[in-house]
Order: C-alpha cells, then sequence, then structure tokens
DNA sequence: GTTAACATACATACCGGTCTGTATGTTAGA
DNA sequence: TCTAACATACAGACCGGTATGTATGTTAAC
C-alpha cells in the first residue's frame, strides 16, 4: 500500500510535467496533485513548499534528462563529431516536444531571473552540458579528428545556444520543420569541425 | 488634466515592463496599475481583459522594437555584412538587460505554446526580423559583397536562432561576458558570409 | 502503540474582472 | 451664447474563484 518513495517520484514526474506545460509559476498544486493521484498531506510531507518541490523537479528530473541525452552519450566515444551529430539529430522533432520547448531552457528563460536558488541549479545542469561537449571536443583535438583551432570551451558554447535557439524558434512557430532546418545548419556545422583528411567529408 | 492617448500609452509601457519582469501569466494588474498612476477603471476602459492589454503590448511595444533595432536599421545599407555585425554589436550588454534577456523570445517562450494569439502576433514579429535579415542579404548577393552559396532566408534563421540562443545563455547565466563571448561568435560566422575578394577580411 | 505517511478541512491572500459612481469634455438647440 | 443632454474617461469598492500553505484527523506498518 505505502511506498513514500514512490509517492515522491510521482509527486515529481507529475509536477515537471505540469511545469513543463505552465512554467513554475503558473503550475497548480492542485494539478500537479490531481495527476499524481495524492493529495496536499502527501505534497506537504516530502516537500517543504512549492520552491523546494520546484527545486527537485530541476536537480532530479530536468537534470537526469540533460545526462541521459548529453553526458552519457558522450563518454567514451570513438569519433567525437560523429557523436554530436547523432545526439542531434536524435533530439525529438515530434510535434508535441517541438511545441513544448527544452524543459530547460523553459524553466531557465521564466525564473533565473527571478529566483537565485533556481537560476544555480540550472547553471550547474547547463554547465555539465557545455563541459562534457568540450570535453569529447578537446578528446577529439588529441586523437586528430577535430581541427586544433576551435576552442572546445566556445564551441561547446555555440553549440548548445544554436540547439536552444532554435527549440526556441520552433516552439514559437509550433512547427517541426522549423526545428528540422536548425539541425540541418548545426549538423553542418558540426562537420565544418572536423579535422580535414580525417573521415568523411559533409 | 484629460489625456486619454497619453493614458494607454502609460498602461502600455508599465505592462510592457511588468511583463517583461515577470512574464504574462504572472504580471499582476495591480502592479501595472500602480505603475502607470492610474486605476482599473481607466485600465478597461482601454482595454478589454489583460489579454488583450498584452496582445497591445505585443503589436506596439515588441514589435516597434523589433522594427526599430533590426529592420528599419536594415533598409538602404550599402554593405549588408557590416551593417548586421554593427546592429549585433549594439545590442545592449548591460547587466540589467542581459538578466532581462529578449522580450520577444521571452513572451514567445512563455505564451506561444498557451495561446494562439500571442502565438501568431510574435510570429508575425518573427517573420519582419527574418525577412528583414533575409533581403539585405539577398541584395548583398546581387551587389557582390555576399557569397552566392548562402541561402538568405535559411542564414537568417540562423542569425536569429544563435542570438536568441546566446541571449538565453546569457539570461541565465545572468552574466554580460556569455553574450559577448557569443557576439564574438556571431560576428565571425557573419564575416565567413563575405564574398572573397570583397572588402575586408575577418 | 508509536510513528511515519498520508487525507481532509480550512485559513488567508491575491487574482482578474465587474460594478456603480463621478468628473470632465462635447454638442445640439433655443 | 448659454445650457441641457449626452459621451468620454476615468476612480475605487467589491466579488467569486483560485492560489499556496497549515492544522488536524486517520490509517498503515513495524
Amino acid at each position: 500500500m505505502r511506498d513514500p518513495e514512490r509517492t515522491r517520484e510521482r509527486l515529481l514526474q507529475a509536477a515537471s510535467r505540469e511545469i513543463y506545460r505552465s512554467g513554475f509559476q503558473s503550475a497548480s498544486l492542485d494539478t500537479i496533485l490531481a495527476a499524481a493521484r495524492v493529495t496536499k498531506g502527501a505534497l506537504y510531507y516530502h516537500f517543504k513548499n512549492k520552491e523546494a518541490l520546484g527545486y527537485a523537479v530541476v536537480e532530479e528530473v530536468v537534470s537526469s534528462h540533460v545526462h541521459g541525452s548529453w553526458v552519457r552519450p558522450l563518454q567514451s566515444v570513438k569519433d567525437p563529431i560523429d557523436a554530436l551529430i547523432g545526439i542531434v539529430q536524435g533530439i525529438s522533432v515530434r510535434p508535441e516536444d517541438v511545441r513544448g520547448g527544452c524543459e530547460l531552457n523553459n524553466l531557465a528563460q521564466e525564473m533565473s531571473p527571478l529566483d537565485a536558488g533556481f537560476r544555480m541549479r540550472l547553471e550547474t545542469i547547463f554547465d555539465a552540458w557545455r563541459e562534457a561537449v568540450a570535453s569529447v571536443l578537446r578528446e577529439g583535438q588529441i586523437h586528430g579528428s577535430v581541427r586544433r583551432d576551435v576552442e572546445p570551451a566556445n564551441a561547446a558554447g555555440l553549440l548548445i545556444a544554436m540547439v536552444e535557439g532554435y527549440s526556441s524558434l520552433a516552439k514559437n512557430a509550433q512547427d517541426p520543420k522549423v526545428i528540422k532546418a536548425g539541425f540541418k545548419n548545426i549538423v553542418a556545422w558540426l562537420s565544418s569541425l572536423r579535422q580535414r583528411g580525417n573521415r568523411k567529408q559533409a
């Protein structure tokens, strides 16, 4: 019957979905409770308040998504450019995902100027993301598959900016075509980072 | 004493600021009224409801900002690349502006998935922005200052995605350094669009 | 039986929106 | 030209609904 860990996890997942849809400030606790099929008592037993629930969503749900789709796949890869292109092309272009945008960016845009607690937690995720990309580029330079004149941290920042930028445009357009065209440009740019003579050309 | 146009304009400006700070959904009408130093009666005389006020902010305030900083400066320029670089370098890097982000993108991220009325009005602005950039690139191709293999609409989209992407990252980092580094990359990319042999190199 | 893990009922504040009232123009007619 | 009649441009009180958060009651597990 009772399973406090499961209850907590269901609250986190329900909160994540509701925050994704409505933003943190407009996310209704009652909606979250209905989706998780628990009541206020359960919520305020596991979390001090709405803010703490939001922080937990960032630290546990959002963070694990970024790690799962970027950080982990970049650990111990043969060709960094191939790996990055693969990840970009693997990003969902399903209409419902495109329309919702990037949950990390959504929260950052809404909350970073308003709440330092959110901002720091989100920055940790962005840092991990950028560092994972930069790290794999650095390795690529050592192994000769990535151009030496590329600054890994800088290039990683540009990649993330392009991904977030196109996600934003596609979210506003509510149209997967926008992000598909964007990914083509990103892939072309990634290919341009390849060391000449190494492997295939775009 | 009475100056309905001025009252309306003050409501629009106050609403724009409050929406910029808190987002549309969390923007409080009472806060807007206090900033504009009018009361509910005035607000609901000039606007049907909060939604109509938001629409008017998009159509009149946000739109005019984008036109003033992108569309108009791109009309009848000598060198498109120089002009675009000038605009990018002219974007404010003041901490308070960086922390607040791009008002167009802020509203798009929050409201486009939730409200078609907002979405369409914002898309009109994005379209005008992209078309202004694409148009000047096309002219540059005719006059030989822009590479012929560049697809104007596609390049314009990439430019906007990069600008918005870096604005988002800088907004989350709450740090002008992020956007300064981003602008360097954007300027370098813009320079790469120049027709070889034409004018200066980056 | 004690406590952890909830459910339920309620307190309180704030929200957008409406209502009535009023002061200030504006205009038509004698 | 004076003024009655009306339209405009607000002011400010008020309302139902919803928000988060709390206080207390109840039940499952060891």
